[in-house]
DNA sequence: CCCTGATTCGC
DNA sequence: GCGAATCAGG
């Protein structure tokens, strides 16, 4: 496969969007994630900022073949990232993206629906019991470290700080690690006594 | 271990 | 120009 200009269009589409590499490999199909990487650098984006300027590191002048160990690139770009991370008592002011920064999508849900967390009092307690178990155990990964093989089971109020995901193995196929899989997909059977 | 992007270098 | 191999990190 070749880089022609339509998968040269996705690839920048996607790249800009924020995909990796790799989803955007995949998506192509036919390339591999470094070939991937390797165009996005060659294309010269290899800057997610959308407005940035290139700042084109100036190439100090030493040709040698001096090897040792150039193991340290320089930062050329002092980047004035305003990251609010640290604090975990942020208001529930979910912040719109402030400056002109707009790299971040803000794909996390606002704090209204509150869907998949399924009412307790539906499942089969043993099921629950091992939620709770694992649920200790869990990775609590935030939404972008989660892969095609991790617990994609929320805990906790989206709108919170307090919010994460599962993140332990997923059960083969299923997008839920197996305590979730239990009281996610649970048997019809268990499901009787509803007497209504 | 899974993943990320970055770099190098033979093709 | 291309991308596998490698590197460096989370």
């Amino acid at each position: 496969m070749s880089w022609t200009d339509e998968r040269v269009e996705l690839l920048k589409k996607m790249w800009t969007e924020g995909q990796s590499a790799s989803q955007i490999a995949k998506e192509l199909g036919g390339v591999t994630r470094n070939a991937v990487i390797g165009k996005v650098h060659r294309l010269g984006l290899s800057n997610r900022s959308g407005g940035g300027q290139a700042a084109p590191a100036a190439a100090p002048a030493a040709t040698p073949k001096a090897e040792a160990k150039p193991k340290t690139a320089p930062k050329a770009a002092p980047e004035p990232v305003g990251d609010a991370a640290a604090g975990e008592d942020e208001p529930r002011t979910t912040s719109a993206a402030p400056q002109g920064l707009p790299s971040r999508k803000a794909i996390v849900p606002a704090g209204q629906p509150l869907p998949p967390q399924p009412s307790a009092n539906e499942i089969s307690p043993e099921a629950l019991a091992k939620v709770n178990e694992i649920e200790k155990k869990a990775k609590k990964l935030s939404l972008m470290e989660l892969t095609e093989r991790t617990c994609k089971w929320p805990v906790g109020d989206p709108a919170t700080e307090k919010f994460w995901f599962c993140g332990l193995p997923v059960q083969a196929g299923k997008p839920y690690c197996d305590a979730h899989v239990g009281v996610a997909f649970q048997p019809m059977s268990s499901r009787r006594d509803r007497r209504r």
